[in-house]
DNA sequence: TAGTATGTGGGAAGAAGTGGGATATAATTT
DNA sequence: AAATTATATCCCACTTCTTCCCACATACTA
């Protein structure tokens, strides 16, 4: 299980290290790929399988799912984890999710995601205020 | 059953000791993650399982689930007891408490919660404040 | 009052994160 | 085709933070 925050620093060569508490589960090759709201995703082969999977599900005759499948294979990647748990971003992901040199690396159960350290902290600022509107509505979904 | 409430000291190196009565029920790896109200949630490796299997239901493709689950999941971290019966917070999670040198521990039934003393009497105060309209609508629910 | 248990503080060894350099590979120019 | 430049990958070293361990203080118990 993927969990928690931490805040890395991504060089000029455009590494970043994983923190150590992931470094076990997500293994030597890992999926980066542009996620929503503006981070990056980055799953273990396993799980980038299954989203294919669900994914190539979804009919090639609607615009929607083509655009999204487009979006979702188009910009993802393999990575190497080198020696010391770090790995390599391509230009175009850092581009795309507005990385400067702090970011968030955050578990979200089965994905890590990379944030823009003031992205992530203003998302984060924004969900807070919700939270017991979210917390209330998932109550009445019976989830907790 | 995790009752009572105890003011501990957060030291200079983000730690807290459990109350010695808490120890036993809540075993040497705890679950620990921002909880509703800006206090810290604690919980035990089971009933953190029970509560990501419910998370993992909801799909990330829409907005408000991954809203969610990046805050349930981001701002969890497994954290080890040590020896003498202490955990280490990590900072993250004492900002998002606004954890001062004075904490209080408070056990809630299934869980314990973390608060700024302060806080915490300034949310009893209001809580009694409130009691005998929270009680009278609890007795309409039939809850007593 | 002595002994035990709980909570607090700090120092030292180790690990994690970051930065930089060297070597190999590819590309470009003459 | 050779040489030089550029790019990328691998490896090493430094520094900072974390973790582990031990010691002290306070409070409670016998």
């Amino acid at each position: 299980m993927l969990i928690g925050e931490y805040i890395h620093t991504l060089d000029e060569k455009k590494r970043v290290s994983l923190p150590v508490k992931f470094r076990k589960e997500v293994g030597k090759k890992i999926i980066i790929t542009a996620g929503l709201d503006n981070c990056l995703w980055i799953f273990t082969q396993a799980q980038w399988k299954k989203i294919s999977d669900k994914l190539s599900d979804f009919s090639m005759l609607q615009a929607d799912n083509r655009s999204f499948n487009r979006y979702m294979f188009g910009s993802a990647t393999e990575v190497e984890v080198d020696t010391i748990g770090r790995i390599l971003l391509p230009e175009f992901l850092v581009t795309r999710a507005s990385l400067k040199n702090k970011i968030a690396v955050v578990g979200v159960q089965d994905r890590i995601e990379i944030w823009n350290e003031n992205s992530w902290n203003a998302y984060k600022a924004v969900v807070e205020k919700k939270a017991d509107q979210l917390a209330e509505k998932l109550g009445q979904a019976g989830a907790l």
